[in-house]
DNA sequence: CCTAATTAGTTTCATATGTAACCATTATGG
DNA sequence: CCATAATGGTTACATATGAAACTAATTAGG
């Protein structure tokens, strides 16, 4: 009779256990954290750093295939290029054949940067997944891709 | 003698995999999918709401209070309540025996409000969840404590 | 071909957020 | 007591972010 249910009353919500906000605060607490390591000593911001990261694997690529692979809206990548253009950490050039597309890549100076930065984000992964069991990685990987398609 | 790393070849970051930023991604879009059941329909935001749950929960509280319970620095503390308090949602009077201290409480249609969208919050908690196991719920709970620990 | 619809990217404007300076009140130390 | 520090909260300013309007180039349909 008496509906037992998991959490509390059903209808109390408890903010320090709700899944949406521990998502946010751990997201939001890594993140700073690891801006720190890069932001202060670099002079990049998020969207920066985003651009650069994937540009260091998958270059040339177009804003829009940024888009794609930083799940950031064309709006924060124009502004990230724009600023990685003006310190000459990218460089453009038009495509040839579609003269909308514009071919990002780091420029010498920006592959340099990149090759500096990523050995501290890297580090600084296996610093939090230290303390984890392989189980735990391997769980958590799988439960934010189940999160991601629900949500 | 070759260091067979595991990840990749350990210099190469792999912007999809990166714990930093998947957990972005995922808090983002679930943060999103959550604000779109309350922010059109109640008019609220992030913080408001988190006002909201915890006063609906604790109250009376001081701002500052607020602040540890909802780890938002009390800027954000002061800018939620001042919308709230337009909005009269919620109440505040004077601490008697400190007068810098400002009791805050849900007022009436606050409370109202609030149990109008613990339930919203809690169904799209529960779909979330849903998809996983119960040992991937405890294992994800204690890896955000980790998580949060070492970040 | 020539117009309408699409796509790539930028700009604009409104809102959100963070840091630091600030005011008021209460605590502390000589 | 009185000056100084500490606390609670707000304000101001600078920067970040998002939605929508805009420009330029390409594609599609008649």
């Amino acid at each position: 009779m008496g509906k037992t249910e998991r959490h509390n009353s059903a209808d109390e919500l408890a903010l320090e256990r709700f899944l949406p906000y521990r998502l946010s605060i751990v997201a939001q607490t890594v993140s700073r954290a690891l801006s720190k390591q890069y932001g202060k000593r670099f002079g990049l911001n998020v969207p920066q750093w985003r651009v650069m990261a994937v540009l260091g694997r998958f270059a040339p690529l177009s804003a829009s295939q940024v888009c794609e692979r930083t799940v950031m809206d064309k709006v924060a990548v124009s502004r990230a290029v724009t600023a990685l253009l003006q310190r000459g950490l990218i460089e453009r050039t038009t495509d040839s054949t579609d003269r909308r597309r514009l071919a990002l890549r780091l420029s010498k100076p920006g592959g340099a940067l990149h090759r500096q930065i990523v050995p501290l984000a890297l580090d600084y992964e296996r610093q939090l997944l230290a303390g984890l069991s392989a189980q735990e990685r391997a769980t958590l990987s799988a439960v934010f891709d189940k999160l991601l398609r629900s949500a």
